[in-house]
DNA sequence: CGTGAAAGTTGTAATCA
DNA sequence: TGATTACAACTTTCACG
């Protein structure tokens, strides 16, 4: 699980962070390398489990999801079978885009993403208010989102 | 703007948000098609802007980033340029993933993922204290992340 | 670790239904 | 729109430094 990863590791990873579609042969180029040892040092990144997957990100405002809301969530019980249950639930709904446990006032981070304020009132009223466990809750409503990214900038200089 | 996507697009965006590796050739046999037109549907998502990019993820934990933090903050003047300059410093911080302007008890959220609880320390006190026009901040750290998607399920049925 | 070359697959465009 | 064909480009492997 502890991987070392070298400056031309990086360099890659950092590359491939922007655009997974660059060919191994413009990688090569932009490296000053061959082929050879770019596609063998991904393929070890991938089977590392470094490199998790690949994805591409579509423009949410171009599929009709205009609405991002960052709901925070306290429960009742906190036992494990029950923030399990919890979580599983959550999970399982196709608008959710991610779920934190977090420390602090409340227990829950969920950043759900929809259609309009009318889909994410049916959200809460049909989704939310049937699972469970659910003590309180408050949301809040994206005015804008200023900046996104899932690229990590992997320091060459420092380890 | 307004793109209007058959099912065939949205059974390939939904493929795509999973896995950017595959194949025309792949995708074409899964919806059983030829690759042209798999080729040209794709060019044209990519012209519209619909797929915005295609990235590689990666495993957080394997590149030494195992601390989440949402960091809930108020401004103190809220006129555009003070908070534009506000989300220009924070945007240049690396280590800052995500900035949402929000409505609510706090003006914005941000998500920041590093090191350890030392690197988020030296990240208060040497970047956040800099950063001008903050009134108040509230930090969130994350016990477990437990769900995280970048990809939309685009439904094949209602509109 | 790297290079270079060879073989097998794809990406991509032109043409036709 | 989609199928067929065809070639350039890329991926992937291998023998060698």
């Amino acid at each position: 699980m502890a991987f070392t990863l070298d400056t031309v590791d990086k360099k890659i990873l950092n590359i491939l962070q922007k655009d997974a579609r660059i060919t191994t042969k413009a990688l090569a180029e932009k490296l000053g390398l061959t082929t050879t040892p770019i596609f063998e040092r991904i393929r070890r990144l991938e089977k590392n489990g470094v490199i998790h997957k690949y994805v591409c990100l579509l423009n949410p405002k171009h599929i009709d999801r205009k609405l991002t809301v960052f709901i925070s969530i306290s429960i009742k019980n906190h036992g494990v079978t029950y923030v399990g249950s919890f979580i599983k639930e959550m999970e399982a709904v196709p608008d959710v885009m991610e779920i934190y446990h977090i420390g602090g006032n409340y227990d829950f981070l969920v950043k759900v993403m929809m259609r309009d304020m009318e889909a994410y009132q049916k959200f809460v009223l049909n989704k939310l208010s049937n699972i469970g466990n659910i003590d309180h809750i408050q949301s809040s409503f994206v005015l804008s989102n200023d900046k996104f990214t899932t690229a990590f900038e992997l320091s060459l200089t420092n380890p």
